[in-house]
DNA sequence: CACGATTGAATCGCGCACGATCTAATTGGA
DNA sequence: TCCAATTAGATCGTGCGCGATTCAATCGTG
């Protein structure tokens, strides 16, 4: 007697599929660049603080080294970023920005711009909007792992 | 001057993160059942509409036959659907569930109240995220592609 | 100083996503 | 009736994500 759940009807699919809307709406935007959208991520990581090890840009990106290390090592091939270990402590790889890789923080801006306007929102629902998803994130976080941290 | 972008004031990449967290949520959920989280989204518009061809699958979950196919691969390879040619219109590849398939469908109603529970909100608050997210995923959608359809 | 525990990255394997291309079946107009 | 256009899937290549494991550097305690 379980009336037929929808995809439609989910929160998840909700976030899946818009997850993939945005990557999408980036891919084109990104490509002149020769830019995924991970590898933006990390650029826009950068931009704000250069010379990060990589287990400091996981936490900010949320991904372990699993995934950045194959991804970084893409972006110096690219000639975006170096790769260097630390002098103080040998284990850490610090990851800066070369002179190209700073260079597109230029093109960031115009980026930003479009994404907003394909949004359609005003800037006080995306703050609104943002807040209420990174809220439900923190929440399937936590429950995840109860205790920890 | 441009003040310092940080990755936590885009709302893509709180959507890039949640739509994360979610599947992180339902991995132990669906381990157990040999699911991964896009085959648990096949298994879910199969019970709606059993028997929908590739492409009416595709359109649900919007996916393409490039991801699609080796997907349902693996979901006929561990006995969940059958993959069969229409006699109608040999192209069509008809998907449908064993038996094995509709009867994971008691264990989604357990799965969908965990993950209510983890999200923290109420079932009119997910309605209203879920009705924004939508919204958000149609705005993305018709933006990269203002005429068509 | 020694040595087990911890930490930071790398590696491996697998399963998506998806742009691009290909093949086969069907359709439709001349 | 024929053949170009369309449609449904399949295939290929690349780049994430991520669980599991490995390896090397460092730390901490005796």
């Amino acid at each position: 007697m379980t009336q037929p759940m929808q995809i439609s009807d989910m929160l998840c699919f909700s976030l899946y599929s818009a997850s993939h809307a945005m990557t999408h709406l980036y891919r084109p935007l990104l490509a002149p660049l020769g830019l995924t959208y991970p590898q933006y991520l990390v650029l826009v990581a950068l931009w704000a603080e250069d010379g990060q090890n990589l287990r400091q840009l996981g936490a900010t990106l949320e991904l372990e080294s699993n995934t950045l290390t194959p991804l970084l090592k893409r972006m110096e091939e690219a000639g975006l970023i170096t790769r260097t270990r630390s002098r103080e402590d040998e284990r850490m790889v610090l990851v800066s920005l070369t002179e190209k890789g700073r260079a597109l923080q230029a093109d960031s801006e115009r980026i930003t711009r479009c994404v907003l306007e394909a949004s359609g929102l005003s800037i006080p629902e995306v703050i609104e909007l943002r807040r209420k998803i990174t809220a439900l994130k923190q929440a399937l976080s936590s429950f995840a792992e109860p205790v920890a941290g």
